[in-house]
DNA sequence: ACTCCTTACGGAGCACGTAACTATA
DNA sequence: TATAGTTACGTGCTCCGTAAGGAGT
């Protein structure tokens, strides 16, 4: 058995069995493709690839099996290269951060400058993406550790370390009428028009089931992935927006009024995954401390807690 | 990085660092595990091992770190072979089985009939030893998994299936003493010579912390590390014997009187370890099932309790 | 003097590439 | 006919082994 053989197996699921492609992928020619998985097969003595004539469409059960294996393989080997950059390269490399709109754009700032601070030869990228894609980032290894708030916690291939609370905010026009309430209730919420976040966004799931929960259907006239959308349409006077209150900034913002909905929603927790046995460098580790800490000072109010 | 590479680096680590011992045992000259450790510390670009001249004498804390992730990537494709003789021996192979005395000679044999009767063509091979000696014959894949009562349920690195539950008994020469009371306690059980397991061995260590915790010293005035030993000095009047319950036959032990004295102890569970993540096969897992579902039998009393 | 590891070099094997062939849409 | 994969074969690379050299005990 050899590496690149593994590699070419898990690279050939990868493509939807294509070997040719896989092979342009790996910067092989076809035929060594196909040797790699004849070889294995011999090698097993099984047939890992169900076959339509000559073309690969599936794979067998001990096929899916061994692809199970040889991931976590490939996936510790990278564990062993990134050991070694670490040494070679100390407080040099690439931090790539898969996260949502809001985060990039509201949590993120601070963490970010104090880390470039601390860091100033790593560069940073930031990937944006809804939770689905941030999910598969983070599984694919197309960024080093995806921050969101929903769904990740329930993948077990994932470790997820919790970074902050955060709750919901009211955003209006000035002389909205809904400002003239002294108590915002759910109830009173319903009786306008809403604009938030899309589902799959920034806690939308609770979002959604809270109102369902008091019997209650919301009217969303429009719903956004990004919080600086929300508020232009607010702006529009379209409606009233419900937002993360981090994403309220007074300075910006000063023509919109700020009512914190935090007693009628539950608290959302973002988390920050990773794959499950990935190596850390030092600077990772050093950045998911980094949010903590932000969060956790005082200075700042931005309606989140510390966890 | 190649998988020869990382095999070298790991068995030199086993071998205390050793190149010459470390080539002979890879069936290897010399000269090319240097090579592969070199190879390797060139591709990283970081020593891996503390150097006192040429000689290599320990690892760096990188070196740390690759040789743990490298014995992952070793036991994933231990585990794709694994995989792949499955298909092709079907249900033939061997099962290696580590265990203590007592079980191999008073659990494990109808076990190991109905075994054997499902699986004709698997050869049964039963490694004895203490229980550190079964958890690192279970570690080191000297054997497929490890059925022990103590200690092995506090390594992490082990996945354990419980199986069953015991309790101690006590038996006697028919005159003994003892036996005219009605009730056994610990305290009449300190008054008397004990003969029992040795320490490390089979629920020991609760044996000792029960008395200690009544503020008792037992007169242990032999302990062995199988029960058949223990009854054999039982028999010549040194002491009553306080084993494991299944370790005593009626028909054999006749001579010997027994009480149950699963009031006076704690139960211990019995558990089986293997490697966790180590693929098993079928009939490795029908093995576990099997211990489980001879134990619920209720024709043959044992003194075990299934889980 | 012995053990242990490294360096240097040569050869054998094998994995990859090229090219021709086959099968499937 | 175009696309996709296998078979056949040659070559270049790489990895291992032999042999000689240094370093420490």
């Amino acid at each position: 058995m050899d590496l690149k053989t593994l590699r070419s197996l898990v690279s050939l699921v990868e493509n939807d069995f294509n070997v040719s492609r896989t092979a342009e992928q790996l910067f092989l020619v076809q035929p060594a493709v196909s040797q790699h998985i004849q070889r294995l097969e011999q090698e097993l003595g099984t047939q890992l690839f169900v076959r339509q004539g000559k073309r690969l469409v599936g794979l067998t059960d001990t096929g899916e099996t061994v692809v199970q294996y040889a991931r976590k393989v490939l996936a510790e080997t990278r564990n062993i290269i990134e050991v070694g950059r670490e040494h070679v390269e100390q407080a040099s490399g690439v931090l790539r951060i898969g996260t949502t709109h809001t985060q990039a754009r509201y949590v993120l700032p601070p963490v970010i400058k104090a880390f470039n601070k601390a860091y100033p030869k790593v560069e940073l990228q930031i990937h944006q993406g809804n939770p689905q894609q941030l999910e598969e980032m983070a599984m694919d290894d197309q960024v080093d550790f995806s921050m969101c708030t929903e769904v990740l916690g329930e993948n077990p291939q994932l470790t997820t370390v919790p970074c902050y609370q955060w709750n919901r905010s009211l955003i209006a026009l000035h002389d909205h009428p809904i400002l003239a309430q002294k108590k915002i209730s759910l109830k009173s919420l319903s009786q306008y028009p809403i604009i938030t976040y899309v589902l799959g966004f920034t806690g939308r799931g609770h979002f959604s089931s809270t109102f369902s929960n008091a019997g209650l259907k919301p009217r969303v006239v429009l719903s956004a992935a990004d919080t600086d959308v929300i508020k232009t349409y607010v702006r529009e006077g379209m409606g009233v927006g419900i937002i993360a209150s981090m994403a309220y900034t007074p300075k910006q913002d000063r023509d919109l009024e700020l009512r914190d909905l935090s007693k009628l929603f539950p608290w959302e927790i973002t988390v920050i995954a990773y794959p499950k046995g990935k190596y850390l460098r030092h600077y990772q580790q050093h950045f998911i401390e980094l949010i903590q800490s932000c969060v956790a000072e005082p200075n700042r109010w931005s309606g989140l807690l510390p966890i």
